[in-house]
DNA sequence: TCCATTGTAAACCGATCGGTCTATAACTTC
DNA sequence: GAAGTTATAGACCGATCGGTTTACAATGGA
């Protein structure tokens, strides 16, 4: 009877994928036990919330990681060299298209009731440090803001795109054009 | 004790509405019932396969409603009179945002592995007929392929920002900006 | 070496799952 | 109005759900 030791910091990426796989309630324990590896008894050890507890770390993993490596440079830095920091994270994130974006996903069923606020500053957050970006790089605000905010929504249309056609260049051209009008728009004639 | 009897003509966009709410998973038989007010019995009498034959079925007549609504008039009738109808029947399908994308949804979690030829025929079929239309007008193949695809990814993006964001304008935005892309491909300086 | 802590494994629980079945209500047809 | 058909209501089923509990393996400090 071999035991594995698992760390709080290294199961929620584990659970996480489980969750961007088969959604909020298509991720049953049992499910989640046999793609994990992590039996019931650690799952509710780490998380005596269950599921709604999981998800609530995931989403907080989530937004973080976004804050720390997307956000946050689009606010701070050199808005040029951010939003091409912004491209290269966002690709390798969604692998390129192969992964699904799990904040999206929650904000279309019924599980964004659950995590409205969370879903809800994910996306304000991010359209918001994209516009502070593109304004801050010399652009209007209308159109930093209207710019920044079809951005989001294309990345996020993109990956459905992808993946519903299981074909991921899909989000490489989407990417490669949105970045194309960022450029313009930094960059005026 | 009082009796209701429904046709599946009605009963079908009604299950179809408690899906759009709770996804797949999320759509159990017991919220089926309570919420249409339709007995587990009429259920199984009119879908014998259960809540499969349901999605299938649902899915069939989304493909349908756009076939006739959109697609086919892009295909067929005079390109920009089309595209404007496309706006007008996406909008009022969509509720203004306030609805999502079934099919989109699907894409997103383990159930497009089971419908994955109905999800991923679904946003060809718009695509191409997009493309098609915007061909017809004068637009080249390549700017007419990109825009199609752009336009068809831009609204499911829409629908993800409107619902994340509880703010419909999001989608008002979205299909303004887009349309006015099109016509612009359309209409060339 | 013993004990407390940390974490794993799995049996177990009531509730709910998708799905089946029976009884019967309401229409059709004659 | 009897017979047959169509459709509804809801009890019922085994399986699985999310969650709890128990037993104990491993580790580290005394």
């Amino acid at each position: 009877m071999t035991r594995t030791v698992f760390e709080k910091a290294d199961i929620v990426p584990m659970i996480a994928e489980v969750f961007r796989e088969l959604g909020y309630e298509g991720a049953t324990m049992s499910r989640i036990t046999s793609r994990t590896g992590i039996s019931k008894g650690s799952l509710y050890y780490f998380f005596p919330g269950g599921k709604e507890e999981m998800a609530a770390e995931i989403l907080a993993e989530i937004e973080e990681w976004f804050v720390r490596n997307v956000f946050e440079p689009l606010e701070r830095e050199e808005p040029q060299a951010a939003v091409q920091k912004m491209w290269r994270e966002v690709d390798a994130y969604f692998r390129s298209g192969q992964r699904i974006c799990l904040v999206g996903a929650f904000a279309l069923d019924e599980t964004r009731d659950r995590f409205a606020a969370k879903v809800a500053e994910y996306f304000r957050s991010w359209i918001d440090s994209l516009r502070a970006a593109l304004v801050r790089s010399g652009a209007s605000a209308e159109s930093a803001a209207a710019l920044a905010e079809e951005t989001v929504g294309g990345i996020q249309g993109a990956l459905i795109l992808a993946r519903a056609l299981r074909d991921e260049r899909v989000f490489a051209r989407a990417v490669a054009s949105h970045a194309e009008r960022i450029t313009k728009c930094m960059q005026p004639l």
